[in-house]
DNA sequence: CTCCAATATTCAAAGTTCTGCATATAGTGA
DNA sequence: TCACTATATGCAGAACTTTGAATATTGGAG
């Protein structure tokens, strides 16, 4: 293991070691979502969610899919997906691909 | 998901995105090792591997094994091992058991 | 064109982590 | 006991992250 992919594996690793980064990279692999639905499920100010969305893509970890106004996010990392599903246990089929409607979320898809 | 479970999660990952911690778990996962071996692979000075490994051990991540003068440390967490596994490769089994000796360790266990 | 809603950017203060260095402890053998 | 070797601890400055607040941009509706 060379010093060089040691340290892109930690930079990995530091993505997913923000509870914000996290929670947001569990909601995305169920279903792709957008900045007002992740920022009514997670309690959160808008730029502060934006902010650490702009992370995970600048990383290549997730993709932006712009919809008018709206833009939505998923998880686009494979490897961060396996990560995931070892850490935080199965994307169980019954909840991949039903989307989760939230009350407070007014966006195309929630409503 | 709870804030609380993906919190320690997120703790979890924190351990991992430390080159250096890393570096020590990759190595530990295949065999227990003292701390002047890991001095000796990774090259650098003997209290900065201390404090990590104290990092480590106060986790529960690993656990030392004091023999004479010599402290052996080794990987005890499953769920560290199954992503470790995940994100660098199997601990492959040829890999697995065999103890590479290391010139510039003269511990026990090298020489 | 103008206004509004959704998202993005910038910046700075507060907090945390990293790293090096000096020093402490504990076990061993003479 | 003393000296020595392996490991651990404490501390401080530098570097990095986190978070909040203000502000900018972009796209659609009227």
């Amino acid at each position: 293991m060379t010093d060089q992919r040691i340290e892109e594996h930690a930079v990995r690793f530091k993505l997913l070691s923000h509870p914000v980064r996290l929670q947001i990279l569990d909601i995305l692999r169920r279903n792709p979502e957008c900045v007002c639905h992740l920022e009514a499920v997670l309690g959160k100010p808008q730029p502060y969610i934006s902010q650490q969305l702009r992370v995970l893509r600048e990383a290549g970890v997730i993709v932006d899919n712009k919809e008018g106004l709206n833009v939505f996010y998923q998880l686009a990392d494979p490897e961060i997906a396996a990560l995931l599903n070892v850490a935080l246990g199965p994307n169980l089929p019954e909840r991949n691909g039903a989307h989760q409607s939230v009350l407070s979320c007014e966006c195309p898809h929630c409503c």
